[in-house]
RNA sequence: GGCCCCAUGGUCAAGUGGUUAAGACACCGCCCUUUCACGGCGGUAACAGGGGUUCGAAUCCCCUUGGGGUCACCA
């Protein structure tokens, strides 16, 4: 399926109406690793026609995606190249040559009909059952009438001479042969009334022009590709080799969209997923690396990947496994990388002084150390670390009732925080000494203390193990929230 | 509505005429542990339906159903 006779030239196009989102992100994705793998030019065309909706904004929120995915272009904004411009806003001439050209070989024709004319056509269509498609006033004007129209000045724009009888044939490598009925084909408009291509038109060219060997591209774009066969064959190209990706869906089914929560790449990257966690989530979304391989690095992505083993079918969003995914890169990331990732939150939480010093850090860095492991993301080890840097604003209530209960509690937390003087020095395995021999004094199981001293300590019952909370948190810091308790449950308020 | 694509557990997804129909996420047990998470072990759960073809169909064909896409002077 690959020919080797031309360099691999891939290209995604996105246009700046918005932030990246990920069914685009995949189809961007699955594009690079193709051009990757076979030491191809993955190309960023930024189809930006729309002038109405594109916004400089959205053009370097998606730019700023791309980087943030580790998906680098070979050629496009800003790093330039051979074929440029990379803008399809500053490509007008090559349009408009084209335009010439295909008017001047018949290939396409003016068509004056009015928008209201055609609404009207449209709903007689309608009526008599047929299919909305143009009814060919324009098609057979002689030269002499469209000369008179132009001449007068009518508004027009071109519609394409589309063959009527016969199929055409669209090679896809992932579903194969697809036939479509030439019957089915329109004479659609190729260049509109204001002087600008249509959609069809300007990105034909473009791949035509750019030697853009496969396109890749999402499913929705399937119908619209015997328009596309029927264009490079006119205006004389080489037809690329096409490749229909199937869609992600929301959980119902439907369409992604905003109300089935994050759909940008960039509000997955504000949620605290990591990028190696996102690619290789888009990644097994429509293709299975095989040999039970699940997490992947982009080095072995680039090597199994293989087009012609995308799945056929769309696939919908579980973000229970992205979280998962994320989870198995964040727990093994160095502490440092996620002590910098998460420096900013801990400011912002009032955790931490803008330069701590060097023992500070050190200890910051420990506390981040104990909870790295039991947090799936940046922010869940935000909340997790929380009671390190304030005591408890409330107590878990199933823990109070568990472990708060017993008459014995609030005695018990006092001689604790007693005891806790005697430590010396305060040390995971000397407090823990202490625990356990205070437990076989008192004729109780460890865990009776340990369970209360966690509450008063941390206010929840989980977490890492007691004692190393209590080590970082410093005897006086233990001893205060644990006598703290010890009032409140006297005084009946827990 | 016409045309096109698709259809294996709740989700992702192996499978390409003969398998006890993988694996992962999620869920449920058990183990480990002071708790949680991690980890380990085990479990529930699928070939949309109906016809063919075949000695034999998840695998091939047809129909039905369902889902999606597309039919613009939007991209």
């Amino acid at each position: 399926m690959v020919d080797t006779e031309h360099p691999v030239r891939v290209r995604f196009a996105p246009s700046p109406t918005g932030s990246l989102h990920i069914g685009g992100a995949r189809t961007a994705y699955f594009n690079w690793l193709f051009a990757r793998q076979h030491g191809g030019t993955f190309v960023l065309r930024i189809d930006d026609t729309d002038t109405a909706r594109s916004t400089e904004a959205s053009l370097q929120e998606i730019l700023d995606s791309f980087r943030w995915l580790g998906i680098d272009w070979d050629e496009g904004p800003i790093v330039g190249g051979p074929h440029g411009p990379y803008r399809q806003s500053e490509r007008q001439e090559i349009y408009r040559a084209a335009l010439d050209k295909l008017v001047s070989e018949g290939r396409v024709y003016p068509c004056f009909c009015s928008q209201e004319q055609l609404a009207k056509d449209r709903e007689e269509a309608q009526r008599q059952g047929r299919a909305p498609r143009y009814v060919g006033r324009c098609r057979n004007l002689s030269r002499e009438q469209v000369k008179a129209k132009m001449d007068a000045g009518e508004p027009h724009v071109y519609r394409f001479r589309s063959p009527q009888v016969g199929e055409t044939v669209v090679h896809d490598v992932i579903r194969g042969d697809v036939v479509f009925s030439n019957e089915e084909l329109d004479d659609f408009v190729v260049w509109k009334a204001d002087g600008t291509p249509t959609y069809h038109f300007a990105s034909c060219v473009d791949d035509s022009e750019m030697h853009i060997t496969h396109v890749i591209r999402a499913e929705e774009h399937l119908s619209n590709t015997p328009k596309h066969v029927v264009l490079f064959e006119a205006l004389g190209a080489e037809l690329p080799v096409f490749a229909h990706v199937p869609m992600i869906l929301a959980p119902d089914r439907s369409k992604l969209s905003k109300r089935h929560g994050a759909t940008s790449v960039r509000e997955y990257r504000d949620a605290g997923i990591l990028p190696e966690a996102l690619i290789n989530y888009l990644l097994l979304l429509g293709f299975a690396p095989g040999e039970d391989k699940e997490i992947l690095t982009r080095e072995e992505a680039i090597k199994l990947f293989d087009l012609e083993r995308v799945t056929k079918h769309a696939a919908v969003y579980d973000v229970k496994k992205l979280e998962w995914l994320n989870a198995q890169y964040f727990r093994a990331l160095p502490v440092d990388q996620v002590l910098d990732m998460v420096w900013s939150l801990l400011r912002e939480a009032g955790y931490v002084e803008e330069n701590p010093d060097a023992h500070t850090l050190a200890w910051i860095r420990t506390v981040i150390q104990t909870s790295q492991d039991r947090s799936r993301n940046a922010g869940e080890l935000i909340a997790n670390v929380s009671y390190y840097f304030q005591a408890p604003q409330q107590y878990d209530e199933k823990g109070v009732k568990k472990h708060f209960s017993h008459p014995d509690v609030a005695d018990r937390l006092d001689q604790l925080a007693d005891a806790l003087d005697t430590v010396v020095p305060f040390t995971v395995s000397n407090i823990e000494r202490l625990y356990r021999g205070l437990a076989e004094s008192w004729q109780v199981k460890a865990a009776q203390l340990i369970h209360p001293t966690r509450l008063a300590i941390s206010g929840v019952t989980v977490g890492p193990g007691l004692f190393d909370i209590m080590a970082l948190l410093g005897r006086e810091e233990c001893q205060e929230r644990m006598r703290w308790v010890a009032v409140k449950l006297r005084a009946g308020q827990l």
